[in-house]
DNA sequence: TCCATTGCTATTAAAATAATAGCATGCTAT
DNA sequence: ATAGCATGCTATTATTTTAATAGCAATGGA
């Protein structure tokens, strides 16, 4: 597995250490932002069950993000199955911004398909 | 080079296409963050400029990066050098927060470090 | 005891990324 | 004109990550 980035050191991307980058070290891995956005929303879930959730993830990818974000402390293992912390919990709601990007994106889209195809 | 993902189409890691799963496909690539992010910051760049900026980027993953994100409308290529476009000036808004979550999530860190230090 | 669920690990193949070198183009100063 | 110099990449090879799939060990009923 590859390290953990940590803020204040060098990181892959990043020989600063700046957290913003570490960050995007640990998020801007393959299903990342996606496992911290679908265990907040639907809650503490299993393994299996967030694996469903997330439609198509395999188990290895997934058993190596949720030991990251574990060990970085936006996630944890309790009765319930796995959940964010307070931490990640904060990172989901940074991450709520996106979600209206991505909804200008898709409507630009379509108009950039409409314009070559219309 | 990997498909660009479309708010709208199957993506890497969602068969849904829902807008915010294809924006994390988009995102959630080795650097993605980091060059909207340095661009944003930066103003417009060359494209050396921007490599430097970023520190520790290869020229491949930068131009692979900057294509998609081109593609996708969140960078465009002008007189002065790249620079984000409109969108992806919206992007680098909706990214702001996770800079706050870096620092808390810095000091979380030195917080467990201590605990086992001390 | 048998079976289902859970939480993974193992394996192999494909893809992405890193690291580095270097080329083609368009200046610009000599 | 030509000899640099900057720019925007591409090429190449090695390494790392991810995908896809199978399956195992532990747990808890029925």
């Amino acid at each position: 597995m590859t390290d953990i980035p940590v803020p204040g050191k060098a990181v892959r991307g990043s020989r600063s250490g700046a957290p913003i980058m570490a960050l995007f070290d640990l998020l801007g891995r393959r299903w990342a932002m996606g496992v911290v956005w679908t265990l907040s929303e639907e809650g503490p879930c299993t393994f299996r069950a967030l694996q469903e959730a997330c439609e198509s993830i395999s188990p290895a990818v997934l058993n190596a993000r949720l030991k990251e974000l574990r060990a970085a402390g936006f996630v944890t293992q309790g009765d319930g199955g796995y959940c964010v912390t307070p931490l990640g919990q904060e990172g989901y709601e940074a991450l709520l911004p996106l979600s209206k990007v991505s909804k200008v994106w898709a409507t630009h889209i379509e108009q950039s398909v409409s314009d070559t195809t219309d």
